[in-house]
DNA sequence: TGAATATACTTAACATGTTAAGTTAAATAG
DNA sequence: CTATTTAACTTAACATGTTAAGTATATTCA
Protein backbone atom coordinates (compact mmCIF):
# COMPACT_ATOMS: atom_id res chain seq x y z
CA UNK A 1 0.00 0.00 0.00
CA UNK A 2 3.13 2.38 1.06
CA UNK A 3 5.02 1.75 -1.94
CA UNK A 4 7.36 4.46 -1.21
CA UNK A 5 8.17 3.71 2.30
CA UNK A 6 8.35 -0.49 2.73
CA UNK A 7 10.92 -0.36 -0.12
CA UNK A 8 10.77 -4.05 -1.54
CA UNK A 9 14.37 -4.27 -3.34
CA UNK A 10 13.60 -5.61 -6.31
CA UNK A 11 15.68 -9.31 -6.49
CA UNK A 12 18.93 -8.52 -8.65
CA UNK A 13 18.30 -10.94 -11.22
CA UNK A 14 14.97 -8.57 -12.25
CA UNK A 15 16.55 -5.66 -12.62
CA UNK A 16 17.58 -4.62 -16.31
CA UNK A 17 19.90 -2.56 -15.83
CA UNK A 18 21.89 -3.18 -12.62
CA UNK A 19 24.64 -1.17 -12.59
CA UNK A 20 23.92 1.88 -14.51
CA UNK A 21 24.10 5.12 -12.89
CA UNK A 22 20.52 6.14 -14.57
CA UNK A 23 18.42 7.75 -11.75
CA UNK A 24 16.29 6.90 -9.10
CA UNK A 25 12.41 6.50 -10.28
CA UNK A 26 11.26 5.59 -7.31
CA UNK A 27 10.63 9.14 -6.18
CA UNK A 28 8.04 9.97 -8.60
CA UNK A 29 7.06 14.09 -8.14
CA UNK A 30 4.07 13.47 -10.62
CA UNK A 31 3.08 10.23 -8.91
CA UNK A 32 3.11 12.00 -5.30
CA UNK A 33 0.91 14.07 -6.53
CA UNK A 34 -1.43 12.72 -7.76
CA UNK A 35 -2.00 9.96 -4.79
CA UNK A 36 -2.29 13.11 -2.60
CA UNK A 37 -4.40 13.92 -4.76
CA UNK A 38 -6.64 11.02 -5.09
CA UNK A 39 -6.03 10.44 -1.43
CA UNK A 40 -7.75 13.99 -0.80
CA UNK A 41 -10.77 13.39 -3.50
CA UNK A 42 -11.67 10.18 -1.67
CA UNK A 43 -13.39 12.22 0.81
CA UNK A 44 -15.36 14.84 -1.61
CA UNK A 45 -16.34 12.37 -3.93
CA UNK A 46 -18.96 10.19 -1.93
CA UNK A 47 -21.25 13.10 -1.29
CA UNK A 48 -21.17 14.65 -4.45
CA UNK A 49 -21.58 11.24 -6.24
CA UNK A 50 -24.63 11.11 -4.34
CA UNK A 51 -26.05 14.14 -6.33
CA UNK A 52 -24.78 13.04 -9.43
CA UNK A 53 -22.20 15.36 -9.64
CA UNK A 54 -18.42 14.73 -11.09
CA UNK A 55 -15.43 16.72 -8.88
CA UNK A 56 -15.50 18.70 -12.55
CA UNK A 57 -19.15 19.63 -12.53
CA UNK A 58 -19.00 20.41 -8.93
CA UNK A 59 -16.06 22.88 -9.80
CA UNK A 60 -18.33 24.46 -12.09
CA UNK A 61 -21.11 24.91 -10.16
CA UNK A 62 -19.37 26.55 -6.78
CA UNK A 63 -17.98 28.81 -9.29
CA UNK A 64 -21.01 29.89 -10.97
CA UNK A 65 -21.76 30.25 -7.34
CA UNK A 66 -18.88 33.00 -6.35
CA UNK A 67 -19.85 34.63 -9.50
CA UNK A 68 -22.84 33.94 -11.67
CA UNK A 69 -23.01 34.64 -15.37
CA UNK A 70 -19.89 33.90 -16.14
CA UNK A 71 -18.71 32.83 -20.01
CA UNK A 72 -17.68 29.78 -20.56
CA UNK A 73 -14.04 30.64 -21.21
CA UNK A 74 -13.90 32.49 -18.52
CA UNK A 75 -15.67 29.40 -16.29
CA UNK A 76 -13.07 26.90 -17.82
CA UNK A 77 -10.14 29.10 -16.73
CA UNK A 78 -10.79 28.97 -13.44
CA UNK A 79 -12.48 25.67 -13.27
CA UNK A 80 -8.78 24.80 -14.66
CA UNK A 81 -10.71 22.69 -17.82
CA UNK A 82 -9.83 22.37 -20.66
CA UNK A 83 -12.21 24.00 -23.14
CA UNK A 84 -13.47 21.11 -24.78
CA UNK A 85 -14.31 19.64 -21.30
CA UNK A 86 -15.96 22.33 -20.18
CA UNK A 87 -17.96 22.72 -23.29
CA UNK A 88 -19.34 19.27 -22.52
CA UNK A 89 -19.98 19.62 -19.03
CA UNK A 90 -22.31 23.04 -19.60
CA UNK A 91 -24.39 20.64 -22.11
CA UNK A 92 -24.95 17.66 -19.43
CA UNK A 93 -25.61 20.59 -16.59
CA UNK A 94 -27.90 22.52 -18.88
CA UNK A 95 -29.61 19.29 -19.76
CA UNK A 96 -30.07 18.55 -16.52
CA UNK A 97 -31.50 22.00 -15.33
CA UNK A 98 -28.84 23.11 -13.29
CA UNK A 99 -27.42 25.85 -15.05
CA UNK A 100 -28.98 28.14 -17.45
CA UNK A 101 -26.81 29.90 -20.92
CA UNK A 102 -27.85 33.14 -22.47
CA UNK A 103 -25.94 34.51 -25.20
CA UNK A 104 -24.52 37.85 -24.74
CA UNK A 105 -26.48 40.21 -27.12
CA UNK A 106 -23.35 42.13 -27.97
CA UNK A 107 -21.43 38.89 -29.48
CA UNK A 108 -23.58 36.34 -30.31
CA UNK A 109 -20.46 34.21 -30.04
CA UNK A 110 -20.32 34.34 -26.41
CA UNK A 111 -22.72 32.30 -23.87
CA UNK A 112 -22.88 33.53 -20.03
CA UNK A 113 -23.60 30.96 -17.92
CA UNK A 114 -26.18 31.19 -14.95
CA UNK A 115 -26.87 28.83 -12.03
CA UNK A 116 -30.93 27.79 -11.50
CA UNK A 117 -32.74 27.81 -8.71
CA UNK A 118 -32.28 23.92 -9.06
CA UNK A 119 -28.34 24.36 -9.34
CA UNK A 120 -28.16 26.79 -6.50
CA UNK A 121 -30.44 23.89 -4.20
CA UNK A 122 -27.58 21.29 -4.91
CA UNK A 123 -25.26 23.67 -4.18
CA UNK A 124 -26.41 24.15 -1.01
CA UNK A 125 -26.68 20.58 -0.48
CA UNK A 126 -23.20 19.64 -0.97
CA UNK A 127 -21.52 22.83 -0.01
CA UNK A 128 -21.95 22.56 3.63
CA UNK A 129 -20.74 18.96 3.77
CA UNK A 130 -17.38 19.87 1.12
CA UNK A 131 -17.07 22.63 4.32
CA UNK A 132 -17.24 20.00 6.87
CA UNK A 133 -14.68 17.03 5.50
CA UNK A 134 -12.45 20.31 4.98
CA UNK A 135 -12.45 21.31 8.56
CA UNK A 136 -12.20 17.45 9.41
CA UNK A 137 -8.74 17.39 6.95
CA UNK A 138 -7.29 20.73 7.97
CA UNK A 139 -8.04 19.36 11.97
CA UNK A 140 -6.13 15.79 11.14
CA UNK A 141 -3.07 17.27 8.95
CA UNK A 142 -2.77 20.63 11.05
CA UNK A 143 -3.48 24.09 9.81
CA UNK A 144 -0.16 24.73 9.82
CA UNK A 145 0.93 21.79 7.98
CA UNK A 146 -1.46 22.77 5.38
CA UNK A 147 -0.58 26.49 4.97
CA UNK A 148 3.12 25.31 4.35
CA UNK A 149 1.89 22.47 1.84
CA UNK A 150 -0.17 25.38 -0.53
CA UNK A 151 2.51 27.67 0.06
CA UNK A 152 5.04 25.14 -1.11
CA UNK A 153 3.29 23.86 -4.01
CA UNK A 154 2.23 27.44 -5.07
CA UNK A 155 6.21 27.85 -4.98
CA UNK A 156 6.59 24.79 -7.34
CA UNK A 157 4.51 26.04 -9.81
CA UNK A 158 5.80 29.53 -9.45
CA UNK A 159 9.66 27.79 -9.89
CA UNK A 160 8.50 25.45 -12.90
CA UNK A 161 6.35 28.54 -15.11
CA UNK A 162 9.52 30.74 -14.51
CA UNK A 163 11.73 28.21 -16.22
CA UNK A 164 9.54 28.20 -19.03
CA UNK A 165 11.11 31.39 -19.46
CA UNK B 1 -2.87 33.36 -14.53
CA UNK B 2 -2.24 32.84 -10.40
CA UNK B 3 -5.61 32.67 -9.16
CA UNK B 4 -5.16 32.11 -5.50
CA UNK B 5 -2.72 34.85 -5.43
CA UNK B 6 -4.36 37.82 -7.81
CA UNK B 7 -7.47 37.38 -5.36
CA UNK B 8 -9.81 39.08 -7.53
CA UNK B 9 -12.78 39.57 -5.61
CA UNK B 10 -16.53 39.16 -7.45
CA UNK B 11 -18.46 41.73 -7.90
CA UNK B 12 -20.96 41.95 -5.24
CA UNK B 13 -24.06 41.69 -7.67
CA UNK B 14 -22.79 38.65 -8.81
CA UNK B 15 -22.73 36.04 -5.74
CA UNK B 16 -25.53 34.33 -4.93
CA UNK B 17 -25.00 34.14 -1.27
CA UNK B 18 -23.05 37.25 -0.20
CA UNK B 19 -24.07 37.29 3.03
CA UNK B 20 -24.43 33.36 3.37
CA UNK B 21 -21.28 31.52 6.56
CA UNK B 22 -21.04 28.80 3.87
CA UNK B 23 -16.83 28.31 3.51
CA UNK B 24 -14.52 29.67 1.08
CA UNK B 25 -13.59 27.52 -1.73
CA UNK B 26 -10.99 29.97 -3.05
CA UNK B 27 -8.03 27.42 -1.59
CA UNK B 28 -8.81 24.28 -2.96
CA UNK B 29 -6.49 20.94 -2.37
CA UNK B 30 -7.27 18.90 -5.10
CA UNK B 31 -7.06 21.84 -7.55
CA UNK B 32 -3.57 23.11 -6.17
CA UNK B 33 -2.26 19.40 -5.57
CA UNK B 34 -3.86 19.14 -10.03
CA UNK B 35 -1.96 22.29 -10.91
CA UNK B 36 1.50 21.57 -9.33
CA UNK B 37 1.01 17.88 -10.97
CA UNK B 38 -0.08 19.69 -14.66
CA UNK B 39 3.19 22.28 -14.38
CA UNK B 40 5.46 18.94 -13.46
CA UNK B 41 4.16 16.78 -15.89
CA UNK B 42 4.56 19.73 -18.67
CA UNK B 43 7.94 19.40 -17.86
CA UNK B 44 8.12 15.34 -18.63
CA UNK B 45 5.68 15.08 -21.47
CA UNK B 46 7.30 16.53 -24.42
CA UNK B 47 10.39 14.42 -24.77
CA UNK B 48 7.60 11.33 -23.38
CA UNK B 49 5.63 12.23 -26.93
CA UNK B 50 8.25 12.90 -28.89
CA UNK B 51 8.61 9.03 -28.53
CA UNK B 52 5.09 8.26 -28.87
CA UNK B 53 4.57 7.54 -25.18
CA UNK B 54 1.85 8.56 -22.78
CA UNK B 55 3.08 9.38 -19.07
CA UNK B 56 0.96 6.02 -17.89
CA UNK B 57 2.98 3.84 -20.60
CA UNK B 58 6.30 5.20 -19.50
CA UNK B 59 5.21 4.84 -15.79
CA UNK B 60 4.15 1.23 -16.89
CA UNK B 61 8.15 0.74 -18.93
CA UNK B 62 10.12 2.44 -16.49
CA UNK B 63 8.27 0.27 -13.54
CA UNK B 64 9.21 -3.03 -15.87
CA UNK B 65 12.91 -1.89 -16.12
CA UNK B 66 13.11 -1.81 -12.84
CA UNK B 67 11.66 -5.36 -12.34
CA UNK B 68 10.78 -7.12 -15.38
CA UNK B 69 8.36 -9.90 -15.24
CA UNK B 70 5.89 -8.17 -13.13
CA UNK B 71 2.29 -9.93 -13.13
CA UNK B 72 -0.32 -7.15 -14.48
CA UNK B 73 -1.91 -6.50 -11.07
CA UNK B 74 1.55 -6.02 -9.32
CA UNK B 75 2.50 -3.29 -12.23
CA UNK B 76 -0.71 -2.05 -11.73
CA UNK B 77 -0.11 -1.23 -8.06
CA UNK B 78 3.48 0.28 -8.87
CA UNK B 79 2.00 2.45 -11.81
CA UNK B 80 -0.64 3.79 -9.68
CA UNK B 81 -3.55 2.52 -12.06
CA UNK B 82 -6.32 0.74 -12.02
CA UNK B 83 -7.01 -2.77 -13.75
CA UNK B 84 -8.97 -2.01 -17.17
CA UNK B 85 -6.43 0.55 -17.59
CA UNK B 86 -3.19 -1.09 -17.45
CA UNK B 87 -5.22 -3.96 -19.13
CA UNK B 88 -5.33 -1.49 -22.03
CA UNK B 89 -2.13 0.07 -21.98
CA UNK B 90 -0.65 -3.57 -21.76
CA UNK B 91 -2.76 -4.25 -24.80
CA UNK B 92 -0.67 -1.05 -26.67
CA UNK B 93 2.64 -1.97 -25.35
CA UNK B 94 2.34 -5.05 -26.37
CA UNK B 95 1.23 -4.27 -29.87
CA UNK B 96 4.38 -1.98 -30.82
CA UNK B 97 6.19 -4.66 -29.05
CA UNK B 98 7.89 -2.70 -26.40
CA UNK B 99 6.64 -5.52 -23.92
CA UNK B 100 5.84 -9.16 -24.73
CA UNK B 101 3.60 -11.18 -22.02
CA UNK B 102 3.90 -14.67 -21.06
CA UNK B 103 1.42 -16.96 -18.91
CA UNK B 104 2.74 -18.10 -16.10
CA UNK B 105 2.66 -21.88 -15.93
CA UNK B 106 1.42 -22.52 -12.44
CA UNK B 107 -1.67 -20.26 -12.83
CA UNK B 108 -3.00 -19.86 -15.93
CA UNK B 109 -4.84 -16.74 -15.57
CA UNK B 110 -1.84 -14.96 -14.71
CA UNK B 111 0.43 -13.05 -16.99
CA UNK B 112 3.78 -11.78 -16.50
CA UNK B 113 4.89 -8.68 -18.29
CA UNK B 114 8.50 -8.22 -20.03
CA UNK B 115 10.38 -5.13 -21.35
CA UNK B 116 11.50 -6.41 -25.04
CA UNK B 117 15.25 -5.30 -26.58
CA UNK B 118 12.90 -2.57 -28.24
CA UNK B 119 11.12 -1.22 -25.08
CA UNK B 120 14.58 -1.20 -23.05
CA UNK B 121 15.86 0.85 -26.07
CA UNK B 122 13.21 3.06 -25.43
CA UNK B 123 13.94 3.00 -21.72
CA UNK B 124 16.96 4.01 -22.69
CA UNK B 125 16.70 6.83 -24.77
CA UNK B 126 14.07 8.52 -22.72
CA UNK B 127 15.35 8.17 -19.07
CA UNK B 128 18.41 10.17 -19.27
CA UNK B 129 16.08 13.11 -20.39
CA UNK B 130 13.94 12.34 -17.73
CA UNK B 131 16.32 12.38 -14.94
CA UNK B 132 18.27 16.28 -16.46
CA UNK B 133 14.55 17.35 -16.26
CA UNK B 134 14.30 16.27 -12.53
CA UNK B 135 17.61 17.29 -11.62
CA UNK B 136 16.61 20.76 -12.96
CA UNK B 137 13.41 21.02 -11.25
CA UNK B 138 15.45 20.18 -8.25
CA UNK B 139 17.86 22.88 -8.11
CA UNK B 140 15.74 25.16 -8.90
CA UNK B 141 12.84 24.87 -6.50
CA UNK B 142 15.71 23.83 -3.93
CA UNK B 143 16.85 20.14 -2.84
CA UNK B 144 15.61 20.93 0.68
CA UNK B 145 12.05 22.37 -0.17
CA UNK B 146 11.27 19.63 -2.50
CA UNK B 147 11.98 16.88 0.37
CA UNK B 148 9.56 19.06 2.62
CA UNK B 149 6.90 18.85 0.00
CA UNK B 150 7.56 15.08 -0.72
CA UNK B 151 7.34 14.69 3.01
CA UNK B 152 4.73 17.03 3.41
CA UNK B 153 2.46 14.86 0.65
CA UNK B 154 3.17 11.25 2.05
CA UNK B 155 1.70 12.68 5.58
CA UNK B 156 -1.01 14.26 3.77
CA UNK B 157 -2.10 10.88 2.42
CA UNK B 158 -1.09 8.76 5.81
CA UNK B 159 -3.30 11.32 7.59
CA UNK B 160 -6.24 11.21 4.89
CA UNK B 161 -6.12 6.85 4.81
CA UNK B 162 -5.83 6.93 8.74
CA UNK B 163 -9.52 8.56 8.98
CA UNK B 164 -10.62 5.65 6.80
CA UNK B 165 -10.52 3.65 9.66
C1' DT C 1 -17.50 47.45 -48.42
C1' DG C 2 -15.70 42.94 -48.94
C1' DA C 3 -12.15 39.64 -48.19
C1' DA C 4 -8.94 37.88 -44.95
C1' DT C 5 -8.13 37.04 -40.24
C1' DA C 6 -9.15 36.33 -35.51
C1' DT C 7 -12.17 34.90 -31.74
C1' DA C 8 -15.34 31.94 -29.17
C1' DC C 9 -16.81 28.30 -29.09
C1' DT C 10 -18.33 23.05 -30.65
C1' DT C 11 -17.34 18.55 -32.57
C1' DA C 12 -14.43 14.72 -33.44
C1' DA C 13 -11.25 11.26 -32.28
C1' DC C 14 -8.65 8.74 -29.28
C1' DA C 15 -6.31 7.55 -24.68
C1' DT C 16 -7.33 7.40 -19.82
C1' DG C 17 -10.26 7.12 -15.33
C1' DT C 18 -13.89 4.58 -13.35
C1' DT C 19 -17.58 1.34 -12.35
C1' DA C 20 -19.86 -2.70 -13.66
C1' DA C 21 -20.29 -6.83 -16.02
C1' DG C 22 -18.16 -10.61 -18.40
C1' DT C 23 -14.59 -14.89 -18.81
C1' DT C 24 -11.66 -18.24 -17.65
C1' DA C 25 -8.95 -20.67 -14.32
C1' DA C 26 -8.06 -21.86 -9.51
C1' DA C 27 -9.45 -22.91 -4.88
C1' DT C 28 -12.87 -24.66 -1.68
C1' DA C 29 -16.91 -26.94 0.14
C1' DG C 30 -19.98 -30.59 0.41
C1' DC D 1 -15.36 -35.32 -7.55
C1' DT D 2 -18.65 -31.99 -8.70
C1' DA D 3 -20.68 -27.43 -7.56
C1' DT D 4 -19.97 -23.08 -5.74
C1' DT D 5 -17.05 -19.42 -4.85
C1' DT D 6 -13.02 -16.72 -5.52
C1' DA D 7 -9.32 -14.69 -8.19
C1' DA D 8 -7.17 -12.59 -12.25
C1' DC D 9 -7.95 -10.60 -15.61
C1' DT D 10 -10.76 -8.44 -20.03
C1' DT D 11 -14.56 -5.94 -22.08
C1' DA D 12 -18.05 -2.52 -22.04
C1' DA D 13 -19.84 1.92 -21.31
C1' DC D 14 -19.53 6.49 -20.29
C1' DA D 15 -17.23 10.94 -18.51
C1' DT D 16 -12.92 13.42 -18.83
C1' DG D 17 -8.19 14.99 -20.83
C1' DT D 18 -6.18 16.42 -24.98
C1' DT D 19 -5.20 17.77 -29.71
C1' DA D 20 -7.01 18.91 -34.02
C1' DA D 21 -10.53 20.33 -37.02
C1' DG D 22 -14.94 22.67 -37.85
C1' DT D 23 -18.47 26.55 -37.44
C1' DA D 24 -20.29 30.91 -36.73
C1' DT D 25 -19.62 35.60 -35.46
C1' DA D 26 -16.46 39.77 -35.03
C1' DT D 27 -12.84 42.45 -36.35
C1' DT D 28 -9.38 44.29 -39.43
C1' DC D 29 -7.60 46.19 -43.33
C1' DA D 30 -7.17 47.00 -48.28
Amino acid sequence: MNQSKTNTVPPEDTALNPGSDLPEFDRSLPMSLLRAREAVMKKFIPSLKEQGLSPQQWRAIRTLEQQNGLEITELADRCYLLMPSMSRIAQNLESRQLIERRSVASDQRRSALFLTPKGLDLFQIIAPKSAERYEHITEEFGYGKLELLYELLDELVASLNQSDK
